[in-house]
DNA sequence: CCATAATGTGAGTAATTGCTTGTGTTTACA
DNA sequence: TGTAAACACAAGCAATTACTCACATTATGG
């Protein structure tokens, strides 16, 4: 990782040959972390498993850092895109509707894999600073701060960044307990998730 | 890591000397971890940091995972020592007084090396199974277990492990999240997780 | 078709890694 | 003071790493 200077600029792929490749890496690069950790998610084992030539790897990659920063923003995308899809919806929800909506999302997401979900995490917090994660990140703070906001009146505490982030921390973090625990009755987690949620929230 | 086979016996530090030795590189990985990550910390650098020879290193760990291994079962022996204190000291306290004694001591531990105490938990859940490192995690949760067991008739929810872990898990959740997001004011912080901790047992 | 661009290849390289080993130094203690 | 055990050293090896480059194959548009 941290060998020679990295060359920024990379192509991007254009063709539908190449986005298969492009997919088959990021895809390559998930289950090797998942199943076998960070220090076997090495280029050379990357390549490999997703079929293709290292080469054809450092065309769409300026560097390894580069397809973590990836994978992390497509997962943080993704959860974007279904807490805008709840927090967006009509209706005169209330806010345990929502608020249980969101966990389902949040508690899905991170069980599905949770080894993943752990590893990008961490990643996150150690990687170079990358301005697209950072938005998609900020993305996923606004969205839940903005629910909160819909329903002031009905929770004791600011509805302010760092409750969101609170918001947020719990959920990640009792996910990452139990998933490290075995545990993996997803339904009987997101009620406890939504306990400590509207403890959180109602009992400021 | 994953280089050759970890010889498993290595020699432990008898006299004054060796046993400064063996803190020294304690010290010095856990120095690395926190202040350049996981990649940075390999046995020639831990060594040259710690003022010793790579020799030296390998005379007291089998192998690098050893190194973190026991430095995780230090700092969880380090919590679960306070823990330990606070569960078994007399005195009719309530439920609040307890849980914030252990907030503030969670709090406090993982706040005072945030990079490191991340980079710890990531570990744990990676590393090889090491017994005592799984001791030392089942004390934990034995104490925060016997805490709410202690005051089983003020909460709302059964005092069972799941309970447990779930405390626990609250505690790192948020602690990660706030530290991650730059927040330094401890005492804050201690507020909102007293609030989560206590709306998660009390509105069961 | 053909020319040009896009995409793909994989052997090769310098650097780095985890760890061993042979040898020298310090300590305990008789 | 002598000796054996404990401790320390660091050169160096085999394996692995991130990444490049010279070349081959495939697609596209005229």
């Amino acid at each position: 990782m941290t060998r020679k200077k990295p060359a920024t600029p990379r192509k991007r792929p254009l063709q539908a040959r190449s986005r298969e490749t492009y997919a088959a890496i990021l895809e390559a690069t998930a289950r090797i972390l998942e199943a076998e950790g960070l220090e076997a998610a090495n280029t050379n084992a990357i390549a490999e498993r997703a079929g293709v030539s290292v080469g054809s790897l450092y065309q769409y990659f300026p560097d390894k850092a580069a397809i973590f920063a990836e994978l992390i923003i497509a997962s943080e995308t993704e959860l974007g895109d279904m807490l805008e899809a709840l927090v967006s919806s009509t209706g005169a929800q209330t806010l345990e509707e929502r608020l249980a909506l969101l966990v389902q999302a949040g508690v899905a997401q991170q069980m599905a894999r949770p080894q993943l979900a752990r590893l990008l995490d961490y990643l996150e917090a150690t990687l170079p600073a990358d301005p697209k994660m950072r938005a998609a990140d900020e993305r996923i703070l606004r969205l839940i701060g903005r629910l909160l906001q819909d329903h002031r009146d009905t929770i004791a505490r600011p509805a302010t960044a760092t409750s969101a982030l609170d918001v947020l921390s719990i959920v990640k973090g009792m996910v990452d307990g139990a998933s490290f625990a075995g545990e993996t009755r997803q339904r009987q987690l997101e009620e406890r998730v939504m306990t400590a949620l509207l403890g959180y929230l109602r009992h400021g």
